[in-house]
DNA sequence: GTCTATACTTAGATAGAC
DNA sequence: GTCTATCTAAGTATAGAC
């Protein structure tokens, strides 16, 4: 049996951490109620309070899964830059995105999502957001793009239009897809191709 | 004196529409209060129902002076297409977007960011979103740019990708931008241009 | 650790005096 | 139209039995 469907291999406390991640993401936080988390895990409210003290604390613990598997997947930006060294812009360009194993890419869009929406209304989801969704994206793709013209390995561009522009569109895309827009990954790649086109290789 | 700070002279129903339209955008509809509305107002809750029958009819009633104002602004797409006969294609690309008269610009932001996020939670503002925020930048652009191209005005690009990009775009800075992301109009201005950048006038 | 029962708080909404 | 007072529902959280 699959470890995640069998109920009882899995303990309680991730089976409530998992739960929150798609309830939060699907409804919102503050449209989640310890309930509806319960009525998941098909458990009582008051055992929830046996693993965390406060549905904030869940968020948190939320945060933190992320936080542990961003860390194992994120790409030095260091051995990035020696990769531009040597490598062709574009092999160099796929390096600054990454993805997670299978399994936990899912959770970890749907955390994102978490964490874009409440942004405005709660300062750890903002200083959250704002470390692992756009300001790495932000530093590396302007760090990067900054040595490949260094390099002499495209043409110079205006790095910070070319970073906001993709910021926003990662972004947008993170948390608007599935509303009114619906993209795609075809759709998605061929968008990132059009930006992508705006580099130009020396050929060197 | 200012009529607009001048409470007596603004209608009550007009001042809750005002505050409402703050208070969602800033705090969220969800958490926005009754009571708070009120507070902004300077009236009892109570006092509220004389004029609304309900938070919800608040809203929709936020949504109906959106339209009402998109309507008298918005401009007419025969017109543009016209235009593009004998315009150069980036005077015709400017029409596309439009903007209010400067007293209700804000408010008019504001609302597009209430509904865009309660997209997820309720089919009536998702709706409004999709047909006002969305909706009609992304068929107005597909429609020029087809017939730009089809005028041999423009070389052929790929339309649904630049559309898509920029529509998420747009939509990215209006919901997330002052958030963990910070653009100003200058930064919005070089970004769009390095996007319209992508179009190339063929001279015609 | 999980349960039942319940305390406490805040929200939306209404009744009825003025 | 605005107020005070109050109702009802729903949410978070706790106490204490098992």
């Amino acid at each position: 049996m699959n470890p995640i469907f069998d109920k009882s291999a899995v303990p309680t406390r991730e089976r409530i951490l998992h739960a929150a991640i798609k309830l939060f993401s699907d409804n919102g936080y503050n449209s989640t109620s310890m309930r509806d988390i319960a009525a998941a895990v098909e458990i009582r409210v008051a055992s929830i309070y046996s693993h965390y003290s406060s549905k904030e604390e869940i968020l948190q613990a939320v945060y933190e899964f992320f936080t542990s598997n961003w860390e194992k997947a994120c790409p030095d930006l260091n051995e990035i830059l020696r990769f531009a060294e040597t490598a062709h812009p574009y092999e160099v360009l796929q390096k600054v995105e990454f993805h997670y194993e299978p399994h936990i890419q899912e959770d970890m869009d749907r955390i994102m999502m978490i964490a874009a929406r409440r942004i405005r209304y709660d300062p750890s989801s903002a200083e959250f957001a704002h470390k692992y969704v756009i300001g790495h994206l932000e530093h590396t793709l302007k760090t990067v793009l900054a040595r490949l013209i260094e390099l002499g390995k495209i043409e110079p561009l205006p790095i910070k239009p070319l970073t906001v522009l993709l910021c926003y569109f990662s972004f947008g895309t993170a948390v608007l897809n599935s509303t009114v827009l619906e993209i795609g990954l075809q759709a998605w790649q061929e968008c990132m191709a059009l930006v992508f086109s705006l580099i130009k290789p020396t050929g060197k």
